[in-house]
DNA sequence: GTCTATACAGCGATAGAC
DNA sequence: GTCTATCGCTGTATAGAC
């Protein structure tokens, strides 16, 4: 047996991985034209030439870098669906996921690549697109399910809910990092879902039962 | 009496007028780091060397964007108040401010600045955390006119609505614009408003009483 | 107020050695 | 898998003529 992991045989190099993590980092907080090569390969310390090795170009790049946090966000909600929770606290820990992508000092990604929509690869641009349909199909979902048990009232089709409550959370972000304040990001969050439960909220927006984040 | 116009003997020549309307353009659908001097110079069949005599550097030119921007949209807000319109009338005409900007295929010039802040030179930062405080007076102000009128129904201090809406609208837009649908933003805004207000909408969102728009 | 010409830094990207 | 070296291009900005 070799140094190399004995289990998911699959999955890209250590090195891929670091080069993913840095440059995620960079266009959450300046955005895919506001960081460059030279960027990513300085803060590994390596050169822009090695990064070329891993990924041919900057398209390459960032549509990896969507696959990526895409299908991250998408196993967040399976694992909130896993948990057994009803669909208020589902609302809740969707939530939650945005709140601790802003505690990173971070925007959502395709949050952060919607605004810079005009300038991207038609790749990107698709999945951009494909993120936000991923999350209003969930949202709606869960929003069926909670009037459904009861513990959710709103009136009209889900899917007008999900969008209000996607694209706000998207705002609240992207208005509350100019301010370096997470707490006004959640009062907004509070109000937006707070008309929406049946039941009243206990009193911390910390520590909810089966809280899943998406990582860093 | 020479060719210069007689009245408003103040404001920025005509050239430099042009070229803040191509720029604004190219920043609220590209990005502050998405358009180039060449961009503009190329658009209005100038050089580049001649932008440099109007703006010295591209910090500069956001700066004088911003103030613009900035400046329209509170005479945008003060004409509304000029209306007589009801407190409701008045957050219905604040929506249709930015469902103006989207018909125009345009994100917020803050809204997308926001998203670049990091990236953006420190007198601009200032100038978008000053854009949003604005937002947030006005809207709370009337906010807090219409529960004394009786037009809007809310729980809470009209700080914490404000902040909903504004950011919510501003997520609204950003989420529309990939998707290139004005309707599903409209329907955002009915969404957020139709909550609020003490009686019915009438039908048609368009040609409320005392529309205004933030030109261009 | 606009031009030509140019400086100079940074960008994404490639070739080829190790 | 990473390096050095370099290419071609674009970026912002300046000098000086008109």
């Amino acid at each position: 047996m070799t140094k190399k992991r004995a289990v998911s045989p699959a999955g890209p190099a250590p090195a891929t991985q670091r080069i993913l993590e840095v440059a995620e980092q960079l266009v959450q907080t300046r955005g895919f034209n506001g960081f460059s090569y030279a960027d990513v390969a300085a803060e590994l310390g390596i050169t822009k030439a090695a990064l070329h090795y891993h990924f041919a170009g900057k398209a390459e790049l960032g549509e990896a870098l969507m696959a990526r946090y895409s299908s991250r966000f998408e196993e967040a909600l399976a694992e909130l669906d896993r948990h057994h929770l009803d669909a208020a606290d589902k609302v809740d820990g969707y939530a939650d996921i945005y709140t601790d992508v802003l505690r990173h000092r971070r925007m959502c990604l395709c949050g952060m690549l919607a605004a810079e929509y005009d300038t991207l690869p038609t790749s990107m641009q698709r999945e951009v697109v494909a993120f936000f349909e991923m999350n209003e199909v969930w949202l709606s979902q869960t929003l069926e399910e909670g009037r459904n048990e009861g513990t959710l009232a709103f009136a009209g089709p889900p899917i007008g809910v999900a969008r209000t409550i996607m694209s706000s959370l998207e705002g609240a972000m992207l208005v509350a990092r100019p301010f370096d304040d997470i707490a006004r990001f959640e009062r907004v969050v509070d109000q937006l879902t707070s008309g929406l439960k049946t039941r009243p909220e206990d009193a911390g927006g910390s520590g909810r039962p089966g809280s899943v984040r998406v990582p860093s």
